[in-house]
RNA sequence: AGGCACGUAGCUCAGUGGGAGAGCACUACCUUGACGCGGUAGGGGUCAGCGGUUCAAAUCCGCUCGUGCCUACCA
C-alpha cells in the first residue's frame, strides 16, 4: 500500500529579505561552515577517495592584490566541484615567509640593519620608527633580534592574508597551516638537505657566482632576469709585451682592467693570428696577459679581440676554468675595489708602483665611480703599455643598449664573486628532470613547454646558500685545524634526531659546546638556505613527508599543483627537482597554471609601478561571490586585463539567483511526477548540461562550465522556462494539479541542479538558497557536501515526445515579446487575441506546448495561420489586441 | 635570435571545419504579481594582413605584421 507522497511545501518568502545582504549572509555561512567542519580533511579515508592540493604558501611581505584573489579562486572552485563529487579534501595553506622580501620590509619598516657581529640585542625594545627616526642611520641590531623582529612583522601579514582568504571564501583547512620558518619546515627543509648529502647530490665549492652587492649573497640563475641597460663600448689600446706592437679591444668593463688576466681573439680571424701564443700588456697596470684564441670570440663584435677579466661575464669563467688563468678578483663582495697590491702573489706587473699608483685611484670605489675614473686616466698618454705614445683609450666610448643580469629583486647588475656556496648538482640530471616533467599533467598543456623549455636550457647547477639571515640555516658545521681555520671540505652534518637544527647555538655530533670557534673545535656554517630551497617542498610538507610515513603515502604525490606561469622555472622546477632526488616521484599529478590580472594597459600589476588593485574594497562592493565570478570567467594560463564590468556581471548573477529561487520555491503543490511535455523538454536540456559542465570541471576548465551554467540559467531557466510555467505552477492554468505538480517538480528540480552547478563558484548565495528547502529535504546540510549533479538527478523522468518542444516554445514566446515591445507596451500585457503563424509542421508540433505559451504571454486566445514560407521552429506573431 | 601564446564589436572576452557570438557600454521601450541590485527589443565586426588546403576557413597549413611571456646572446 503506497502512502501518497506529502505535498511540495511552498517557501513563506515574508521570511526572507527583500534583497540579499551578502555581507551578513558571508559572514553567517563562514561561521557555519566552520561548525559543521566540511573543509576537514579526514585522515581516515583512503587515498582513492582523496584530492589533494599542494597549495602555494605566498609571501606574505609581497603587496596583496586582485592577482592573489585570481589564482586562489580558481584552485578553490576547482576543490569545491571536487568535493561534491565525493571526495576527501586535503587544502593546506602555507605561508612563504623567510627570505629577503620580509628583511628588506623589515628594515624598512623599523630603520635597522643587521649585524650578526653585534651582540644580542632586545627585539622588544625595537618599535617602528616615527618621521624623524627614520631620517637617522639605520640602527644595527644583533642576528637573533633581527629574526625576532621578521617574525614579528611575518606574524601581522600572515593575518592580513588569512582574512582575505577568508572572506573570499576559500575553503582551506586551516588546521593544516604552516609557515616555512617554523619548525616543522625547518626539519623537512634540514632533513632534505642531509638526505641530498647522503645521496652525493649537493656539493660545497669555492667558486665564481652570481652576487648581489647590494644584499650581498648568492643568487641561482632562476633568480636573475635581464635589464637593458646604458652602457658604452670602451676602445683600449693594449701593448704587446716585448715589442712595439699594440691593438685595440673593445670592452663595457673598463672598470675591470686590473682584472684581466688574458685576451683572446677567434683563431680565424688574420688580423690577430700573429699574436696567439704571444703575451699582451694592459695599459695603466702593466700586467702581461697571455693571448689565446677561442672559437667563442664572435670577430665581428667590438674590435674582434676581447680582454677576459675575472669576472666579467659567464664567458670569462669558462675561459679561465678552460686555460687555467690565474684568479685576479678585484670587485668586493661590497661591490667596491677591494684591496689590490701589485708585486704579490698573482698581482704581477711590469711596472709595480705605476701599477699600485693606478689602482689606488680606484680602489674602494664603486663600480660606477671607478668606471668612470679609469676612463679618465686611460686618456692620459703616460698610461700607455706600448710605445705608441697616444692614450690607451683609442676613441671616445661608443654608448650601447644591452641587456645586463640583475637579481630579480637586486637593484644593481649581478656580479660574479669568487665565494664559497652549496649547490645541488643538477645539470647532469637533466633527462630525467625533462622525463618527470612529461609525466605530470599541464594545464594549459603548454605550458609543460615552460618547463621543458627552461629545463633544457639551465646552465647552473642549483645555489642554495644564501648569505641572509631570515631563513632556514644549514645543518651544517666545519671542523677547525689545529690554526682554528675551518675545513670546508669536512663539513660536519646533524644527525636527523637534533632536527630543527640552529648551528650557531647548538654543537656538531661528537663536540661540546666549549669547542666552538676554538682550535680542533668547530664552526658553524653561518648562511641560510635558498627560500625555494624550502618551498620546493611543499607537497612533503603537508604530506609530513619522513615524520610521519602513513601519512605520507596518503598524501604524496599531491594530484594538483596551482600556480601561476613565471614561478615554472623557480617553484615548480624545484619542487619536481626534490621529488626526484628524494623519491624518484614525481611531487603531483598535474600543475594548474593561472595566468596574470595585468592593469588595464595590460601591464603586469606590481607594488612598484604603483598600477595594483587591491581586493577588499571589491569584496565589500560586489560581495565575495561577485569576486568569485569574475576569477573564474578567465580560463586557466590566460592573462586578462582587469575589468571591473566583470564584477558587475557577477553580481548581478548573485541577485537573479536569489529572486529565482525565490521565485521557484514559493509554489507549493501536490507531489506529482514530472510528466507535462514542456517539463520534460526542459529537464532533458538539463540533463545535457550537466554532462557538459561535469566533463569541463574535469578538466579543470571551470571558465567554460560557468558560462554554459550561467547562459543556461539565464536563457533556458529565468527568462524562458519559469516565464512559460509560472501560471500553471500557480495552479492557475487550464492543465489541473497534475500540471501544476509537474510545474512545481520541474522548477525545483532546475533549481536544485543549477544550484551545485553554480556551487563551486558561487558558494554564498547558492548555500542561502540551498539552505531554504533543499537542506533539509537532501539531508545534505550544505549544498558544499551535496552530491554532484549526475543521471541519477533525472532518474525516471521520461524523455520528451519532441526533443525541440522547449525550443519550439520559446521561439513562439518570443516572436509574442517582440510584437508587444514593438507596439511599446510591457511584456507582462494580456493579450484578447493574437495570431501565430508558423509552418504547417511547426504549428503541428507546437500543440504540445501551446497552452503554456499562451498563458505565460497572458493570451486569452490565439488562432494560427500557416505560413509555408517560414523555416522550420520560426513564429510570427501578428494581430496582437491588447485586452484593456 | 629561438620557442610559446595571443590578435574576433568601442571595452573585456568566448567560440577551433558549416549560422559571427556573450557581457559591459550605446539606443529605444517597459514602472514592478521572483527580480529596477530588474526586464524587452535593437544598432554595431574586412574574425590583424596576404596566400594556400577544402564543396565549405575566425577555426587547418604557410608567410607577413603587431603584442605579451619564456629562453638565449649581451667583449
Amino acid at each position: 500500500m503506497n502512502t501518497p507522497a506529502p505535498p511540495i511545501t511552498a517557501l513563506d518568502t515574508t521570511s526572507l529579505p527583500k534583497h540579499f545582504d551578502s555581507p551578513t549572509a558571508e559572514a553567517y555561512w563562514d561561521r557555519r561552515w566552520d561548525e559543521l567542519g566540511i573543509y576537514c580533511y579526514d585522515a581516515a579515508r583512503p587515498r582513492s577517495e582523496t584530492f589533494v592540493v599542494d597549495t602555494p604558501p605566498p609571501t606574505v611581505s609581497g603587496s596583496l592584490h586582485v592577482g592573489h584573489v585570481f589564482s586562489y579562486t580558481h584552485t578553490d572552485v576547482i576543490v569545491r566541484h571536487r568535493r561534491m563529487c565525493g571526495k576527501n579534501i586535503f587544502y593546506p595553506m602555507g605561508w612563504d615567509d623567510n627570505g629577503l622580501p620580509t628583511e628588506r620590509r623589515v628594515q624598512n619598516l623599523f630603520n635597522v640593519r643587521c649585524d650578526p657581529q653585534v651582540p644580542t640585542s632586545d627585539a622588544a625594545a625595537i618599535a617602528p620608527p616615527t618621521g624623524k627616526d627614520l631620517r637617522q642611520p639605520p640602527r644595527v641590531v644583533s642576528r637573533p633580534t633581527f629574526i625576532e623582529l621578521c617574525h614579528r612583522v611575518t606574524r601581522e601579514d600572515e593575518k592580513a592574508f588569512m582574512e582575505l582568504f577568508r572572506r573570499v571564501g576559500l575553503s582551506v583547512d586551516w588546521r593544516q597551516e604552516y609557515a616555512t620558518i617554523d619548525d616543522h619546515c625547518r626539519y623537512l627543509a634540514q632533513f632534505s638537505f642531509l638526505d641530498l648529502f647522503a645521496k652525493g647530490h649537493v656539493y660545497c665549492v669555492e667558486a665564481p657566482t652570481m652576487w648581489d652587492t647590494g644584499y650581498q649573497t648568492a643568487v641561482a640563475q632562476a633568480e636573475v632576469e635581464d635589464r637593458e641597460q646604458e652602457g658604452a663600448f670602451h676602445d683600449i689600446r693594449f701593448g704587446v709585451d716585448g715589442s712595439d706592437e699594440s691593438f685595440v679591444i673593445a670592452t663595457t668593463r673598463p672598470e675591470l682592467l686590473a682584472a684581466c688576466v688574458a685576451v683572446t681573439a677567434h683563431p680565424q680571424d688574420e688580423r690577430y693570428r700573429q699574436l696567439f701564443g704571444r703575451r699582451a700588456l694592459t695599459p695603466l697596470f702593466r700586467v702581461p696577459v697571455v693571448i689565446f684564441p677561442s672559437a667563442l670570440a664572435d670577430p665581428t663584435k667590438g674590435t674582434g679581440i676581447l680582454m677576459v677579466c675575472t669576472f666579467g661575464d659567464q664567458t670569462d669563467v669558462q675561459w679561465w676554468r678552460e686555460q687555467g688563468l690565474p684568479l685576479r678578483q678585484v670587485l668586493g663582495r661590497d661591490g667596491r675595489l677591494q684591496e689590490v697590491v701589485f708585486g704579490t702573489g698573482n698581482w704581477e706587473s711590469r711596472n709595480t708602483d705605476a701599477a699600485n699608483a693606478a689602482y689606488r685611484q680606484l680602489q674602494g670605489l664603486s663600480v660606477k665611480q671607478a668606471r668612470k675614473a679609469i676612463v679618465e686616466m686611460l686618456r692620459d698618454p703616460s698610461a700607455a703599455a706600448d710605445s705608441s705614445g697616444a692614450a690607451p683609450l683609442a676613441a671616445a666610448p661608443r654608448p650601447l643598449r644591452h641587456s645586463v643580469k640583475f637579481y630579480e629583486k637586486g637593484d644593481s647588475p649581478l656580479e660574479l664573486v669568487t665565494t664559497r656556496q652549496w649547490f645541488v648538482r643538477l645539470l647532469d640530471k637533466k633527462d630525467e628532470l625533462i622525463a618527470a616533467g612529461e609525466k605530470i599533467g599541464w594545464f594549459p598543456a603548454f605550458m609543460g613547454a615552460r618547463y621543458r623549455n627552461w629545463t633544457d636550457n639551465l646552465q647552473l647547477d642549483w645555489c642554495i646558500s644564501r648569505q641572509r639571515y631570515f631563513g632556514v640555516p644549514f645543518p651544517v658545521w666545519y671542523p677547525l685545524d689545529g690554526a682554528g681555520k675551518p675545513c670546508h671540505d669536512r663539513p660536519l652534518v646533524a644527525s636527523q634526531d637534533a632536527l630543527p637544527v640552529d648551528p650557531t647555538t647548538a654543537a656538531p655530533p661528537g663536540y661540546g659546546a666549549d669547542q666552538r670557534g676554538a682550535p680542533g673545535g668547530f664552526t658553524a656554517e653561518a648562511d641560510v638556505f635558498d627560500t625555494w630551497f624550502t618551498s620546493s617542498l611543499s607537497p612533503q610538507i603537508g604530506s609530513h613527508w619522513i615524520r610521519n610515513p602513513a601519512r605520507h603515502g596518503k598524501l604524496f604525490p599531491a594530484d594538483i599543483r596551482p600556480q601561476s606561469h613565471e614561478i615554472i622555472r623557480t617553484w615548480a622546477f624545484y619542487t619536481i627537482a626534490k621529488a626526484l632526488l628524494h623519491e624518484r616521484n614525481v611531487p603531483w599529478h598535474s600543475a594548474v597554471i593561472s595566468g596574470w590580472i595585468l592593469d588595464p594597459d595590460r601591464k603586469k600589476m606590481s607594488k612598484s609601478k604603483g598600477n595594483t588593485v587591491t581586493p577588499m574594497h571589491l569584496l565589500d562592493e560586489y560581495s565575495a561571490d561577485g569576486v568569485r565570478y569574475w576569477a573564474a570567467s578567465a580560463r586557466l594560463g590566460t592573462d586578462t586585463a582587469f575589468d571591473e564590468s566583470v564584477l558587475k556581471i557577477g553580481r548581478r548573477l548573485v541577485t537573479k539567483l536569489f529572486n529565482a529561487g525565490k521565485f521557484a520555491l514559493s509554489q507549493g503543490a501536490g507531489r506529482f511526477p514530472i510528466t507535462h511535455e514542456l517539463d520534460r523538454a526542459f529537464v532533458h536540456k538539463l540533463a545535457a548540461l550537466v554532462e557538459a559542465v561535469s566533463k569541463d570541471f574535469e578538466a579543470y576548465e571551470f571558465a567554460s562550465a560557468l558560462a554554459d551554467t550561467e547562459s543556461f540559467f539565464w536563457h533556458n531557466y529565468t527568462d524562458t522556462f519559469l516565464e512559460l510555467v509560472k501560471i500553471r505552477a500557480r495552479g492557475e492554468g487550464e492543465s489541473g494539479a497534475a500540471g501544476q505538480g509537474s510545474a512545481v517538480a520541474a522548477l525545483r528540480l532546475g533549481l536544485s541542479v543549477l544550484l551545485r552547478l553554480f556551487a563551486p563558484v558561487l558558494p554564498y548565495i547558492t548555500e542561502e538558497v540551498w539552505s531554504w528547502a533543499f537542506a533539509a529535504e537532501t539531508g545534505a546540510c550544505s549544498i558544499h557536501v551535496a552530491t554532484w549533479p549526475s543521471r541519477i538527478d533525472f532518474a525516471g523522468i521520461d524523455a520528451p515526445t519532441d526533443g525541440g518542444s522547449f525550443d519550439l516554445a520559446v521561439a513562439a514566446l518570443y516572436a509574442i515579446n517582440k510584437q508587444k515591445t514593438a507596439a511599446g507596451a510591457a511584456v507582462g500585457r494580456p493579450l484578447q487575441r493574437l495570431v501565430l503563424a508558423a509552418n504547417a509542421a511547426t504549428l503541428e508540433r507546437f500543440t504540445a506546448v501551446r497552452q503554456d505559451v499562451l498563458e505565460s504571454s497572458r493570451a486569452a486566445t490565439c488562432a494560427t495561420r500557416v505560413e509555408a514560407e517560414l523555416a522550420d521552429g520560426v513564429f510570427l506573431a501578428e494581430e496582437l489586441a491588447f485586452a484593456n
